[in-house]
DNA sequence: CTGAAAGCGCTAACAT
DNA sequence: ATGTTAGCGCTTTCAG
């Protein structure tokens, strides 16, 4: 390993006139000439500073922990990792994976975390669920990312439930259907309640009629086909709205079986814009895409800004490299909601209304959107 | 912070004293009662050691990097991840998440992982595809995972790409299927040869003959389906092994439209188990999983037994939380394969022989079997 | 059985 | 403008 010892013996100079150097401190200080040179040494030797003893200064690591069960179940997990692994990069800070598998023995890890020092925790979920954060971090600097506390103790992020049900639902209004079917999920989870409020809503500012026949709740397989072919065949709605994407395949299903065409017959609309499926099916599922990447960066912006003192995106020190969608401020008091934009493919009859759709107007109103904790 | 120097202060001992307890090299060396009283201290205080100083003594960090590109961009990125963290936990090791999405600058990353110190590289891919490892990471500790080179300088693991071929062929003709497409991928990946040149032993071993129009290679979307619709029409076989799930979809969906069962007219079967499609379709899709998890598993027990010198797994220290199927062994020459196995669903007629399939019995042969290089 | 002391690589206050 | 020095928290000889 080469050290500032062995660019001061072969600089000839001391060790401290090359930490001058290397930490830019040496302006009016060092020598120009003098400095030039152990810059050259430096790189000459392959010199690499060791953030273990810088660290052992400063007692500040620049690593933040990303602490989350399910990094594997779900394919989003990786989209919300990268976010935040960008913005923790882009800001000079390393990061570290955990996993706390079904709440494991976390705290042995979390041990380890502190005598690492880690400067500060993610705590994600990759479905907006509800969450204890271990005790032990609560002194420490926290983000939730994609969940709810029942405590809400840490400032956290999530997506915007009810704006996707209303989104979703307002794009097939304004494509014309009139009788929107909802397929909802079976479990009482905060998504599911959320977008069913959206759903509810945007009908009623439409002044098209709430009907619970026009509704259902399925898990998947066989029962979840039968059931949505059975609300298809007794409503004949001419738009679906779908909690998620592989809900909404069993529309297809149905419009195979009975010669209906998607996007001409029946307009359907999930959500997560799940490439495997809206870029597979004939004709492409419209999706609402839920922003986990965009979750992720504002997560590591966010407890950054709480180390540091500093906010980074308005320091402009810090641009999502994946996406164009602004990050929502880090300033809000409370949790921030995120909005989530519908990804057009043609599984909706017609054309969106203008260039963007009715979801890219919504995004001025609800990116990071504060709400009260009660919500 | 609490510190070695406050727990002597209030247990009344001196600094060295405290190390030696904590690190459990007192046997012998040190009172019990005052060794006991040290604990006692420690925890009071809630002391935790400081892993920075304790590496600038050792110069081991116990910290390995997982370098990927597309961390985000496919659904089982988090199960390579999972296998990896889960591994390095049990050891000892934090994982540092590096994106190296498109070879960016990722010079600067590992220049900081550089000043970290860290102690070895996972480089993996999210598909098996070829990668240049940096050449600036040549002189250091690097295992490759899920990918091969092609200077094949580190080792690596990858899945079994004729084996798939071969076990789901095999599948279909143990369920009876005698005309069996192949419903494969455009691009020249390596799975793609891999999979056909499986496909084609198993028929040859059964006696079968390869028809070039029972195969295709497709993409997605309209095309596909329409090709798809046309091998099923023209050539009426009674198996199909996809290429994967989505495209194993676009068989369902001639299925539908012509009023065929799956699983009964016609078996199916895929590769990657995708959760998504192979828990939603009716019926469920028979699919052949790729070992992600264990591939990140096998991964960082051997970069830990690089790092160490000695063997993690049959020490002993460390067991797959997730799997049930052995690791690999480390120590095999040259490249590892590992066996995939399929995963029983519902879309292959008649009952797979034997309560486990031949993909199980495949296992013996194949886990961890060394290819040479050149393969 | 226990303590004193050196030093890992670096930073920063202080001295020259 | 450059060098000296103390010390971050810990480990590890070496004395006692």
């Amino acid at each position: 390993m080469v050290t500032m010892k062995d660019i001061a013996a072969k600089a000839c100079v001391s060790i401290s006139t090359v930490s001058l150097v290397i930490n830019h401190h040496d302006k009016g200080r060092v020598k120009p000439e003098i400095a030039a040179n152990i810059w050259k040494v430096a790189d000459e030797l392959g010199y690499h500073p060791n953030a273990m003893a810088r660290s052992l200064r400063s007692g500040r690591t620049h690593t933040i922990a990303f602490i989350s069960d399910q990094v594997a179940t779900t394919p989003y997990a990786g989209e919300i990792i990268h976010g935040a692994q960008d913005a923790a990069r882009q800001l000079g800070y390393m990061m570290f994976i955990i996993d706390a598998d079904g709440e494991r023995n976390i705290d042995r890890d979390i041990d380890r975390m502190l005598s690492w020092g880690v400067d500060g925790y993610i705590y994600a979920k990759f479905a907006n669920r509800y969450v204890s954060v271990p005790p032990m971090l609560d002194d420490l600097q926290v983000v939730v990312v994609n969940a709810e506390e029942h405590t809400a103790i840490h400032p956290r992020i999530e997506p915007d439930e009810v704006g996707i049900g209303y989104d979703a639902t307002k794009r097939l209004i304004d494509a014309g259907c009139r009788r929107i079917a909802y397929i909802g999920c079976d479990e009482p989870a905060i998504a599911q309640f959320g977008r069913l409020k959206g759903y509810r809503q945007a009908l009623e500012e439409a002044g098209l009629p709430f009907d619970e026949r026009l509704t259902s709740r399925v898990s998947y397989g066989r029962p979840a086909l039968e059931a949505v072919c059975a609300l298809l065949d007794g409503m004949h709605p001419d738009g679906v709205f779908a909690f998620n994407d592989a809900r909404a395949v069993y529309v297809y299903d149905y419009a195979f079986q009975h010669g209906l065409t998607i996007g001409k017959d029946l307009s359907v609309i999930g959500v997560d814009n799940h490439e495997v499926i809206c870029d597979t099916t004939v004709p492409p599922l419209t999706s609402v895409e839920l922003p986990h990447y965009e979750m992720g960066f504002w997560g590591a912006c966010k407890i950054i800004s709480l180390i540091e003192g500093r906010d980074p995106i308005k320091d402009k020190r810090v641009t999502p490299s994946y996406t164009a969608a602004p990050t929502p401020p880090l300033d809000s008091d409370g949790p921030t909601l995120i909005h989530c934009s519908i990804i057009e493919k043609e599984s909706i009859a017609g054309k969106p209304r203008g260039q963007r759709n009715t979801g890219a107007v919504q995004t001025s109103e609800t990116i990071g959107r504060s709400v009260p904790t009660a919500a």
